[in-house]
DNA sequence: TTGCAAAACTTGTATATACAAATTATAATC
DNA sequence: GATTATAATTTGTATATACAAGTTTTGCAA
């Protein structure tokens, strides 16, 4: 992170967060902030954008940029985050159990879903998360094994995206991510306490490197009373 | 829509959804596009940022813009839609029933969800969504009186996006959503073929104009074997 | 004091330049 | 022909300027 206006947007995030600035306040003019971090403009607005494309703030012209309330909902679940840095952020009691990790040629329908040839193998997780007690997510990830070669029971448990980003150097990029409400499956029966709910939220995630390749398909399967998802949407015209 | 950077923006993806760039295709690079559209290379780079956010493209450093599939979903519900703009963009068989359009003071609860006064008074609208002859989603809005003076049923029954931003000149700009999955209530059964469901997947959201004031609580109600969403994340570094 | 006009301030758009960093194409060398 | 080094291409970052457009403040005049 040596670039200056991920600093200042970070340091920016930080402020907010900590209440520097409350909810209703204007932050200081895009003249005074460049002072302040002796920047140019440009490279201010450039973090404004940014903290305004998030939903910290609302740029209005001529009057400057409005803090938005950050406390409407408490956590964001949306965007692209590992449950790992979900779980740190938060600060709950989480647990993940691993049930399964690995290799197996890929059928039609996943080579379909990962767009990959007969020769490509996948790495297959299976894990479900534990939270104050109960498991209610049961996440299996399908992942190229030809871009992340070597998958362990430890790395599972602990942060494949920690371990693919840091160890193996990848940049995970982006995702498509699809959520529809589906039927209890045995495999939920078996790893989730279901109780007596006959239906799971389904959250399906394309996952990209920042050279557009695919290389991760993930099924993420929540019991509905232990769903929710927050979402920031700005109008397009 | 004046602006030089949307305009190109448009016409990009016009270009991607007609198919003139297959996914897959690099565009042209940014120094070729700014001199077709003759226009500097930096607003080109704004309308490619924005093509980049909204998952038409990838773009790769010292590579090029690369266009992403965009059939891997078929249609965007994610965002900051209207109804009426959905199913004219999907053109399916989509029919509104408009139960209620009046006026009321607002309780407590609502009071807090809109942040306003007592005095303010709030319209209640509630309308069901029907497709292919089933109701499958309820929409109940709650819109500030103050912002919106008049509503008819005749506006409910079109849009009242539409009548909001183009009768009225507001500008609407963004919107928190939260996902959640809740019991089926008597006023749904009433107003939905629920069916055998026993469970809804509810859609609250909370709109604001370009200056900042929330004027719009919506409660969007859907059967959840006809529910859908999708939604395109960046993962923030 | 009130009201209105002008000035000052703040964000938005468009353009330009310089250099950095990554990829691709080219040329040279073995 | 294969490998390597160089050059050209392409996107990323930082900075600067000029003007437009909306808001707030100031100050003057009635």
């Amino acid at each position: 992170m040596k670039n200056k206006y991920l600093i200042i947007y970070n340091d920016l995030v930080q402020m907010i967060r900590k209440g520097e600035f409350m909810s209703g306040d204007t932050l200081p003019s895009e003249h005074d902030l460049s002072q302040q971090f002796s920047t140019s403009r440009e490279t201010i607005r450039k973090s404004l954008n940014l903290l305004s494309q998030n939903g910290y703030i609302q740029k209005v012209r001529g009057k400057g940029s409005v803090v938005l309330d950050q406390n409407k909902f408490e956590f964001p679940v949306s965007g692209l985050t590992s449950f790992k840095e979900l779980s740190d952020q938060l600060g709950q009691d989480f647990k993940t159990h691993v049930h399964e990790v690995f290799v197996e040629t890929a059928d039609n329908r996943l080579r379909s879903r990962l767009n990959c040839h007969s020769s490509v193998k996948i790495w297959k997780v299976s894990r479900s998360r534990e939270i104050n007690g109960e498991r209610v997510i049961l996440d299996k990830d399908y992942i190229r094994e030809d871009i992340v070669p070597n998958l362990t029971k430890s790395v599972a448990q602990h942060s494949i995206y920690d371990y693919i980003e840091n160890e193996l150097g990848l940049d995970i990029s982006f995702a498509k991510k699809e959520i529809v409400v589906e039927q209890v499956t045995e495999e939920d029966r078996k790893y989730l306490d279901v109780e007596e709910h006959s239906q799971v939220v389904v959250i399906r995630s394309y996952v990209y490197l920042a050279d557009a390749t695919l290389f991760q398909f993930t099924e993420s399967r929540h019991r509905p009373d232990k769903f929710q998802f927050v979402d920031f949407a700005r109008r397009t015209k």
